[in-house]
DNA sequence: AACTATTTATAAGA
DNA sequence: TTCTTATAAATAGTT
């Protein structure tokens, strides 16, 4: 536009493009405030070089925030529009969703059972009924299996207690202990139970046994690692 | 900037300002994409006049809302992302509220039961069969209901039928019918079973019985109105 | 960045 | 609105 008309396509020669870049860019702006002002106008203009520089000019009295929302607002324009109305599509479908579910588990409580016709009501209850069976089912499996757990807490307990009382034997031997008949002598003596107290004077020679909820086998291992440590 | 300088302030003429403003848009626009080709950069002009009009220029291979994007991520300015994360908020709480819906549908069903505790275990088996029973309750108040239906219908039926006979009775005594004593006559004449055949013939003096599922209140209607119409 | 010959934009009037 | 046109402003090419 001075010096010679230049044709209105890519500048091919990069340091020149970018000079050119950066004066129109300053017009641009400069006439944008102009606009602003003689017009009470308001412009927001975003720009982003071919180098992936962003640059932005936007009248006073207002942020690009303001700006956008507003341009939302007038435009009617689908800007996030479309992202949004998708979510409230999604969300609308979830909240049905899960309207259909809370009916749907309350039928299955017993609640609101009034608008169910004969035929649903005899399906809903073979149902419930089946599922009452699979619970119980599967409680009696657990039960079950806390009742071998239980019985193999005890086989340990068990086992445990005789290798106690075979160490108790070989100490019975010992003439620097004598043998003792009646057990009560060790309550007085230590001041524990008899079955503890033995313990805690055998465990320096056992592993602790590993874990249990017994209480005995708990009060076992307490003993053992307050010795051992 | 022709036939006068001008001062950079607003144009108090509202025509005036209008006209200006309409120019000076289109001399932006121009240059804007004169820069656009010129330079391979991506502008986006939005402006609001005075009265609340929007304009917007965009460099074509841009849409806005992909300026915008781009405009957010480099510039870190939060546009539309506090409505945005919102609902995404509140889509991620409804997800979950409805897996959790759908797994405790599932293990009212009797699916999903491994990861339960024993009291839970408890717990669903007692509700369930509660509701088992309640369905049941409902199922049983349904048999009842009909049960009674069926008994006014029949009982109507009945009454149909004793006014029918009553009628019949009346007929009787007219000496141009005559008694009959054995009503299998009435099927050769008439084609009829006797009941039917009794009320082809009476039904003009009785109103028609409405509405009923039996089958013989039906027939009836059917040759009611087929004899009234 | 500054200069400046030219082109372009545009204010005012029609 | 659009056209015209005198003039201000912008800017391409140069330094």
């Amino acid at each position: 536009m001075a010096r010679g008309k230049i044709q209105i396509k890519k500048i091919e020669n990069s340091t020149n493009r970018q000079v050119t870049y950066s004066k129109r860019r300053n017009g641009l702006f400069k006439k944008a405030s102009e606009l602003t002002v003689l017009c009470d106008a308001k412009v927001s203009i975003i720009m982003v070089s071919c180098t992936d520089k962003l640059h932005e000019y936007i009248s006073p009295s207002i942020t690009t925030k303001q700006f956008f929302d507003q341009y939302q607002k007038a435009s009617g324009i689908d800007l996030w529009n479309s992202h949004y109305e998708k979510m409230q599509e999604v969300l609308r479908q979830l909240k049905d969703v899960n309207k259909k579910l809370r009916t749907h588990i309350r039928q299955r409580l017993g609640d609101c059972l009034d608008h169910l016709g004969f035929e649903e009501l005899l399906d809903l209850e073979k149902e419930s009924q089946e599922a009452v069976y699979v619970i119980r089912e599967r409680k009696l499996k657990v039960i079950g299996n806390k009742l071998e757990t239980s019985k193999k807490k005890v086989r340990s307990a068990q086992d445990v207690y005789k290798k106690l009382m075979h160490e108790f034997d070989i100490r019975g031997e010992d003439p620097q202990f004598g043998m003792i008949e009646d057990a009560g002598e060790y309550e007085t003596i230590y001041g524990y139970p008899p079955h503890i107290a033995t313990q805690r004077i055998l465990t320096l020679r056992l592993q602790p046994n590993h874990p249990d909820n017994l209480h005995a086998a708990t009060a076992s291992d307490l003993t053992t690692y307050s010795l051992l440590g």
